[in-house]
DNA sequence: TGTTCACTGGGCAATGTGTTTAGCCGTACG
DNA sequence: CGTACGGCTAAACACATTGCCCAGTGAACA
């Protein structure tokens, strides 16, 4: 579970160039083929790794607003509320909290107009009581890990 | 900017199996290989697809809790708090929004008790005039970007 | 001391890649 | 009405990479 040097820089070299391969990771690393190749098979299967999946950028897909969304839900309608939320497509991530909120979510919008519709679609639910939103304007540090695993590489 | 049905497609299957080569892609649509690898570099260069980096999971580095922090920022100090939190690895995510709070970020610690460790970090710096944080129990839908590609490939 | 484990370095066949070519077809445009 | 263009197909080629195998080495550990 604890990644150690060489793991970190195999993570921190895919990151950078994620279209290498095994065998020129074993070059640039200076160890060989087979190393890196069993050290990414387990980063794989520890969940260290979850997966390659294209990293997709909503607003060139035509979402360009981001908003986050905190909720207050009724009673013991937690599940009911998650099963909505899970077949709004531009729901894109739900997580529960601790808090004033219950749950806050990540939402996308073609426009702030077209935000209220998504909005609308988000509250329009029985179990949801109130809702109160922000609005991104910048998004200076976009999601991140490098200096994570860095620090984890290094520290452990 | 806008993608069609097999754009669509092509992103699916690409977030279903990653290690997918561009080969076996045209096998499975039904197109010629050609066909694929120039749709693959119009979707890389439109920037709809950033990249193919690998997704860490940070709990499996040691990192199992997650938090969102609200932010207050003394007026002026923006960019110097940006700078600041970029600094600090625990800090996954940065916005600017709008709202009761200035900004926003996505946090991960060790334990709770690290996680004051790692607020402490984040606020003990000038221009942060109040932090509010709630603490992530549960993440019934994680980061995803399936759906709405697929409404965006059908709608389009 | 003996065993296990990770890493090395090599070899092999099979497969995929990058790139180029030519031909086909529908559409937009002069 | 004809043509030029863009997108797609199909095929070819040399080359690199993959997946898999093996034997040997050194370190940690019982």
């Amino acid at each position: 579970m604890a990644i150690d040097h060489l793991d970190g820089r195999i993570i921190l070299l895919l990151a950078r160039e994620p279209r290498i391969g095994v065998l020129e990771m074993s070059r640039r690393l200076g160890v060989a083929r087979g190393t890196v190749q069993a050290r990414l098979d387990r980063l794989q299967s520890n969940g260290v790794i979850r997966g390659f999946g294209p990293e997709v950028d909503p607003a060139a897909l035509g979402y360009p607003v981001t908003a986050f969304a905190t909720l207050q839900i009724r009673q013991g309608q937690g599940a009911d509320v998650r099963a909505h939320l899970a077949g709004v497509p531009e729901v894109l991530e739900l997580h529960t909290t601790t808090g004033t909120g219950d749950m806050m979510c990540r939402l996308v919008a073609r426009s702030n107009a077209d935000l209220q519709r998504v909005i609308d679609r988000v509250v329009g639910f029985d179990g949801i009581v109130r809702a109160s939103t922000a609005i991104v304007m910048e998004n200076p540090v976009p999601l991140r890990i490098i200096p994570l695993v860095e620090q984890a590489a290094l520290g452990e």
